[in-house]
DNA sequence: TTCTTCTTTAGAAGAATTCTAATCTATTGA
DNA sequence: TCAATAGATTAGAATTCTTCTAAAGAAGAA
């Protein structure tokens, strides 16, 4: 990690009024410094082991959660057995490989949606989530 | 349950291959006999409880898998705890009122998905689920 | 510093789901 | 009708993912 990287994660971190700790500043690495990027808990938690930073499964759970409510990641449900998170927090959509479990996004201005039908008494929007499925057919 | 229901459903459970056992029997009259339905495994298991019929959670898993891989019940993924299953099979979308956690359906012709992307390479379509996200702000 | 608040952590606990292997039931066909 | 057998159900254990607990550690303010 470079000194301009490591000043601007830390800035993210302070912006969102999170202490830049030694594991916030790691995860905040892993998480942003390769693009975009959509991650479990377990994988993360491997990734960080992997770069030799030991952190505590817990602690990945508590930042996964801090960073999603301070809106520097996106909770994506498409799996009812994991939660995957999302670093890039712009409304946009998403491919689903069924088979491998992975995530690619679809940019909002790619896809429209349109006639959303009137919305149950009292209620407004939150999120419209498009979740394409796909799958490779074995021929 | 009237002579001709039971008829029916287990007609619908035959032509899915599956033997109508009393359970079998005692679920479907309830997935079905009240219009379209999206249930979890523990809210069925409670409802079968209440109408007498004790069945224990695993065969309402057992079923709730089977149903669905007999095209008789399809599975919605919105929320990563835990599993919703829809008694309408034909393609369609949904509002999830997240603080309820119940689903509504949108009929596929009252909204428009147009300008899906290519697909990735060597993919084909399993499914395409809108889901709109609702909640009741309060004022 | 030093006090306060926030953070991390190991391990226990919880919730949803799946597995196991024993028992039971439906179906088949002699 | 009645085995034989293939399929279904079950209690409870096990698994998996996630959250909680409460104690120890680190960061920020004065």
């Amino acid at each position: 990690m470079t000194q301009s990287d490591f000043v601007e994660l830390e800035k993210k971190l302070r912006d969102a009024e999170l202490r830049p700790t030694k594991q916030r500043l790691a995860l905040a690495q892993l998480l942003y410094s390769q693009g975009n990027r959509h991650i479990t808990a377990e994988r993360l938690h491997s990734e960080a082991m992997e770069a030799g930073v030991a952190i505590s499964l817990a602690t990945i759970y508590n930042n996964l959660h801090q960073f999603t409510t301070a809106g520097l990641l996106r909770e994506v449900v498409v799996d009812s057995s994991r939660s995957y998170f999302d670093t890039n927090v712009a409304p946009h959509h998403h491919f689903f490989h069924e088979e491998q479990g992975t995530l690619e996004d679809i940019a909002k201005s790619d896809l429209t949606v349109a006639n959303i039908p009137p919305l149950p008494e009292g209620t407004e929007i939150s999120s419209v989530d498009v979740i394409v499925r796909v799958n490779s057919p074995r021929r």
